[in-house]
DNA sequence: CGGCGATGTATCGCCGCGATACATCACACT
DNA sequence: AGTGTGATGTATCGCGGCGATACATCGCCG
């Protein structure tokens, strides 16, 4: 979801939309675009939730005729504290909601702002997830394989393959996670997952 | 996008929405679900546009009272000859609204269907979108990678080989789809002189 | 001095998704 | 005999995101 990778990035430091946008590609890259007509709409609405503020940068505007022309100059957000504090409870959770396809990307990029604990959970839950989804891909095409013309099939096959490759990342993922937080000793408190 | 799949997969033989369904996912695998929320209205949408046709398959319903449930039976979809020749006009397209990321895939899943020479191009044209897409990629990470943390940056190099992986299937496809047109001179075209 | 590409904010309609509702039927478990 | 569970089947609703589009300013290069 945008608003988690909005709050995520103005935790930062304050943006306005445009960078905002350009923030968002550098940061999920192949994984998510979010298009303006996401962001801008998204951001009136954490505005009006009270997650974020206009903090009204420039007023060195004046000058020329800025009754005419209406708003002048950026829009710059920041967090407010509400939104810090819903940014903190949306990072803790590492529910279902956190291993989907469209929200995965987002947690992860934001991982250095989550608790190491919440990381690995996370990582293994969007790896049973995959598993899931390859053992799916795998019956059905067992079932339906000799019905498939060649391009169907190589369509499937490359799919599959690409799933397996994900689970062979989130793997390597975990463990080097793993021995991450076995070096840094904490105590481990085992927590219930909601659906 | 739906329309032409479902055009695609009633080429074949007559279907009921369950069962076209199935289809997509049998289909499509990994690449596209496609909910009932899509199915439904879309195929409200090409009924009215005259593609397809309600094939009243069923009319063994009678005997208990047809009348209190109301519409019994399932409703079988078939194409309708204006359908078909969409369908060919749909596959004759190369242009980029077949490889852009969302349709590809079934224009892919299609192949079977259309005429070599627009597969080549298909195939072409969705790997040079990939390459660009890998070029932005590269250069928005050699501007970036210093700002970046670690997971951002793994997120992100996982991405690019992701990519890179889908160019090099493309290029494979592409490869084994000329050495068919070249193996199998076919209404020639004759000039090109294989060594 | 003219145009073009980057910066910047914003809206609109469409598409597809997930959740949900409801109904029937076969089969197994008890 | 009763129960429940999973597959088959049709359908709707709200919402989040996308691509296209519009419009305005600024700086730089030719």
């Amino acid at each position: 979801m945008l608003e988690l990778a909005v709050l995520g990035l103005l935790h930062e430091s304050p943006l306005h939309g445009y960078e905002l946008r350009q923030r968002l590609k550098a940061t999920l890259g192949t994984f998510r675009a979010f298009s303006y007509g996401s962001l801008y709409p998204t951001l009136r609405r954490m505005r009006d939730a009270g997650w974020i503020a206009e903090d009204e940068g420039d007023a060195e505007v004046v000058a020329g005729a800025p009754a005419l022309t209406g708003r002048r100059g950026k829009v710059v957000y920041k967090l407010t504290a509400e939104g810090k504090e819903h940014l903190a409870e949306l990072l803790t959770d590492a529910g279902p909601s956190a291993w989907e396809d469209e929200t995965f990307g987002v947690h992860f990029a934001l991982f250095s702002q989550t608790d190491p604990e919440v990381r690995v959970r996370i990582l293994e839950g969007r790896r049973s997830r995959l598993e899931e989804r390859r053992e799916g891909v795998r019956a059905t095409l067992a079932r339906t394989r000799a019905r498939l013309d060649s391009y169907t099939l190589q369509l499937q096959e490359h799919g599959l393959e690409s799933v397996e490759r994900e689970v062979r990342w989130l793997t390597e993922l975990i463990e080097t996670e793993r021995l991450k937080t076995t070096t840094t000793p904490r105590k481990a408190v085992p927590h219930s997952v909601r659906p």
